[in-house]
DNA sequence: TTTAGTACACTTTTT
DNA sequence: GTGTACTAAA
């Protein structure tokens, strides 16, 4: 590890009193933040287990983590700091402690993650008879979930704002069910975690206290991420009082004592899910006599990268300046390579076939392809497969989120927490064991009017006998299975123990064997590698309620593989990770910027940040594609390219589309350049990093190019129409000219004009000759289709 | 009660 | 394109 700089070091020996640091992207601040650990327990004497440094995700704790571990003198690892996420921490208190907020948790209280919450609102919403398309589950559940981080109140949820509307009174009356519910099941939502702790160390001043005198030194990362809630638990820990009791800044009160906080602004895109880099803002009127250090210089990107970074994000107005500088070493680097797509296949093979020639180049160059929503990772996937080069995908679906996973999890939960209605109801049934529709229906209705839980309702409903005898034997068999498994967790039995059971005597795993289907099979596996990760864990010495836990609160970013070569995910979750070599994708007007964001100035602007936080991800080399068009919903849609791309310095791209393309390369003097330059680099390879491939003759000079060719001149329907992108097939092949029997100015890619539209783009030609149909994307107007007789079309 | 088949709604971003 | 929710039939 290289030496610390000035500024760094400064924030590493800064270890009494209030502490922000500002640092920017690549600026070493993970290493900061372990160096000031190590610093504190090697230097300063402090006892490891009176460290508490807080991250947002479980990736960055484990990091640094290791990172510790790996610095610190094994003589003095004594105990260990806690490194933690900010949920993690909570349910750590609140597992110690909730007994004490007298509000009727238990200690053995559920998690309740997305999928259980949006289940309960779809219960609720049924119950109330709310069911039309206008407020999905979903949308109730945004809009109770901000308003529990605002610390509205149910009763208060439907005056809230000038006039009550239908909408919010619906809303309302969901928000005060589901709270109930929750605090009946004995269970908290993500929010509930962070809002009980706090009311927890608010109410209760022993705790509170316990916690202040424990943590003498606290580390927040990521601190623009933050929302008021996460701020009030860091205040209360590290101040001992609640935010609002004012400043306390009594003579001696930082006396072997601190609070840093690390953030940057520019890199805050959390604020969806309530996060307000004003309280990164606010820190220091709020802690009189902050020492403030900003971390400007890069360690991580070359100049290029820079450049386009800082020219990003200068078009944000909020923000406070910062400008990052590259090492000397690094140097000015690549140029950034831009390409656009005609579709997103086009886009995928071009970002497959430029990683099999990195990887072709030097083996373990690490490469990353960022996206902004997770379904666009498909297409990556298939390109990547098709052509057999390995990767890892974070986000989407995680290992957690299975059903049959979240199955097993929700029996293991019933037997720690009968209450658990979502578990309960989640499982009752599956596998299929008689207890339909119409028993359920039953129970529910009389679980209404008892206000029980719906476990002691089918107690009741067997012993009174309440439905028929073949589900009460059905209820029967299913309550004496959970008291099994109940029993084992009283017993303490072994972690791995209890989760085998789950799998085996609920009668899970014999009914999947039985379907004997290749679905059926995949779920198999995925059981089995559950049984094995309780085996693990169990060797980890961790409880049954902390693997339980930890299913809850395992995140997708936390599938994130340091050393895969190739790895695909979002832009969110790429969050301070690096890569030598990262793909930008899909960087088009609703997609990137989202059109969810193009509403609003704020919304926007988080958008940019989270373009920034792309680009400085990138070590070496960065790329940015687009597609002309791109299936939405299964619709084809004309795409226009992103704003993000206009400003980027043209200086700093080099354009490697096949035909003419958007970016106003066509418009500029150096477009031939460029053009030129793209296709010397095709055919002549002049850059070392071209030399060894035959990505740009053989690859297309194939057979399938050939056929491809072919297929596209039978007209046999768009998917097979080659686009733009495309087009060195057709002219390795030579047949450039044949290709479109419309006449030259007809192939697709090329830029028309039109008396009534204006200037467009070439995206189609079906058949050939007079008759052929031209699909033309004008700006402003669309795509349009005109048959090439009747329409009068100029090059342009 | 279960299952198979079809309509449908859906996509930001995550602890 | 895809996963889920509802409906009709076994």
């Amino acid at each position: 590890m290289m030496n610390l700089n000035p500024k760094q070091q400064e924030a590493v020996e800064t270890i009494e009193g209030s502490l922000l640091v500002l640092a920017g992207a690549g600026s070493g601040k993970t290493r900061v933040i372990t160096h000031r650990i190590v610093h504190l327990i090697e230097q300063a004497g402090v006892p490891p287990w009176k460290i508490l440094a807080v991250t947002f995700t479980n990736k960055a704790a484990g990091e640094m983590k290791s990172r510790v571990e790996a610095t610190l003198d094994s003589e003095l690892r004594t105990s260990s700091p806690l490194i933690s996420t900010f949920h993690s921490l909570c349910v750590r208190i609140l597992r110690r402690n909730v007994e004490s907020l007298n509000a009727g948790y238990t200690r053995n209280f559920t998690i309740y993650d997305q999928d259980d919450q949006v289940r309960l609102v779809r219960q609720i919403m049924k119950e109330l008879d709310i069911d039309d398309k206008s407020l999905t589950a979903r949308q109730a559940l945004g809009a109770i979930s901000s308003a529990k981080n605002r610390g509205t109140l149910p009763a208060a949820y439907a005056n809230q704002g000038e006039h009550v509307t239908e909408r919010n009174e619906r809303i309302a009356r969901i928000f005060k069910l589901y709270e109930e519910r929750l605090k009946k099941a004995n269970a908290f939502d993500f929010d509930d975690l962070l809002i009980r702790a706090v009311e927890l160390l608010r109410r209760v001043p022993e705790v509170r206290q316990y916690y202040h005198d424990r943590f003498r030194h606290v580390m927040i990362d990521e601190f623009q991420d933050t929302n008021g809630i996460q701020y009030d638990l860091a205040h209360l820990i590290a101040v001992g009082s609640a935010r609002k009791d004012g400043a306390v800044n009594p003579a001696g009160f930082w006396h072997e004592r601190s609070l840093c906080v690390v953030g940057d602004i520019d890199q805050s895109i959390y604020s969806f899910r309530g996060s307000d880099f004003n309280i990164i803002l606010g820190f220091q009127h709020d802690f009189a006599g902050t020492k403030i250090i900003k971390l400007e210089q890069n360690y991580r990107s070359t100049q290029t990268i820079l450049d386009a970074a800082n020219k990003i994000i200068e078009c944000n107005r909020q923000r406070l300046p910062k400008t990052l500088y590259a090492t000397e070493e690094l140097g000015q680097g690549e140029k950034i390579g831009y390409y656009q797509a005609y579709d997103a296949e086009g886009e995928a093979r071009f970002v497959t076939d430029r990683i099999a020639d990195h990887q072709r180049q030097t083996p373990d160059l690490r490469s990353v392809v960022l996206y902004r929503t997770n379904a666009q990772s498909r297409l990556f996937e298939e390109a990547l497969r098709r052509r057999g080069i390995a990767y890892n995908i974070v986000g989407g679906f995680s290992f957690y989120d299975r059903a049959e996973v979240k199955d097993i999890i929700a029996y293991l939960k019933l037997a720690m927490n009968p209450r658990d209605d979502i578990a309960m109801a989640r499982v009752i049934n599956s596998p299929p064991r008689g207890i339909g529709k119409t028993t359920i229906d039953v129970l529910q209705s009389k679980q209404r009017d008892l206000g029980v839980s719906l476990w002691e309702t089918v107690e009741l409903a067997v012993a009174n006998r309440a439905v028929g005898p073949r589900a009460t034997s059905a209820l029967e068999g299913f309550t004496h299975i959970i008291k099994g498994l109940g029993d084992r967790v009283v017993e303490a039995q072994p972690l791995s123990e209890i989760v085998r059971a789950a799998t085996l005597d609920t009668g899970y795993v014999r009914s999947l064997e039985e379907e004997k289907t290749v679905e059926a099979e995949g779920r198999l596996l995925n059981i089995e590698e559950l049984v094995t990760a309780a085996v693990e864990a169990e060797e980890h010495g961790e409880s049954l309620q902390d693997f339980i836990d930890h299913a809850a609160l395992v995140s997708d970013t936390d599938q994130y593989k340091a050393d895969a070569r190739v790895t695909l995910m979002t832009m969110h979750s790429a969050k301070g990770l690096e890569f030598p070599i990262v793909f930008i994708v899909g960087t088009e007007e609703g997609l990137f910027p989202h059109s969810r964001a193009l509403a609003s100035e704020e919304d926007l602007e988080e958008e940019r940040r989270l373009c920034y936080v792309a680009i400085t991800r990138a070590q070496q080399q960065l790329y940015i594609t687009h597609a002309m068009q791109r299936r939405i919903f299964g619709e084809e849609d004309v795409t226009e390219p992103s704003r993000f791309l206009n400003e980027l310095p043209l200086e700093l791209m080099q354009n490697l589309s096949s035909g003419p393309s958007w970016l106003g390369f066509a418009e500029r003097p150096e477009t031939r350049h460029n053009r030129e330059a793209a296709a010397a680099m095709r055919s002549e390879s002049p850059r070392p990093v071209k030399k060894t491939s035959n990505y740009a003759g053989k690859t297309y000079n194939s057979v399938e190019g050939v056929r491809e060719f072919f297929k596209r001149r039978s007209g046999s329907g768009a998917e097979t129409q080659p686009s733009r992108t495309e087009r060195p097939k057709s002219r390795e092949a030579g047949a450039d000219s044949a290709a479109s029997g419309s006449g030259s100015q007809f192939r697709v890619g090329a830029r028309v004009k039109h008396e009534k539209y204006g200037t467009g783009v070439v995206l189609r030609t079906e058949g050939a000759g007079e008759d052929a149909k031209l699909t033309i994307s004008f700006p402003g107007y669309g795509q349009k289709k005109f048959v090439a007789k009747f329409v009068s079309l100029e090059k342009a």
